[in-house]
DNA sequence: CCCTGATTCGC
DNA sequence: GCGAATCAGG
């Protein structure tokens, strides 16, 4: 009589809980990635996109994705010839990544501006949640810190916040 | 080459 | 409903 589910955490949240969606749709409004995106809020990408495909929050009509898509009715998912996907070659020199980027002006959602880098802050109260607030670079809403981190030039790395 | 977005399917 | 897997494009 092994029928144990979900007996998993006592208390385990259904995962998007109204705090979680909040912040989901506070990095949308703010322009980030769906990778920065689940990296913040402490979730899968996919389950990010996933859950604004749910509450229809893309950015790009279902209609006309749909149109670009020729899906006919089986791509040859999971069944035989499984590919080997994307593999990620191990990195030898790690490095230690260090890269403190100090946010001493933190400004709120509505506080954000061109001068103000718009880094969201991930709080674990989610409430007063904030973000960078340092100045950004010539035409970049980022600083010179969060520039790396909002895009992949150079460094691979990213998961350092802050 | 890698990454990102969106869809589809299984649980 | 949620998330991994998958596909397609840049």
């Amino acid at each position: 009589m092994i029928a144990n589910q979900q007996i998993l955490q006592p208390t385990l949240q259904p995962t998007w809980t109204p705090e979680r969606i909040d912040q989901l749709k506070s990095y949308f409004a703010a322009g980030l990635s769906c990778r920065d995106i689940a990296v913040n809020i402490g979730v899968s990408r996919n389950a990010v996109i996933g859950k604004l495909s749910r509450l229809n929050l893309t950015r790009t009509s279902p209609e006309e994705r749909r149109a670009r898509r020729k899906r006919s009715s089986h791509p040859a998912q999971k069944s035989t010839a499984k590919q080997p996907f994307q593999i990620r070659h191990a990195v030898y020199d790690q490095e230690p990544d260090d890269a403190p980027i100090v946010s001493a002006n933190h400004c709120s959602l509505l506080e954000l501006s061109e001068q103000h880098c718009r880094w969201p802050i991930s709080t674990p109260g989610a409430e007063d949640f904030c973000f960078c607030g340092n100045t950004p670079l010539g035409g970049m809403p980022y600083c010179s810190g969060h520039y790396r981190l909002a895009y992949q030039v150079g460094s691979r790395h990213r998961a350092a916040r802050g």
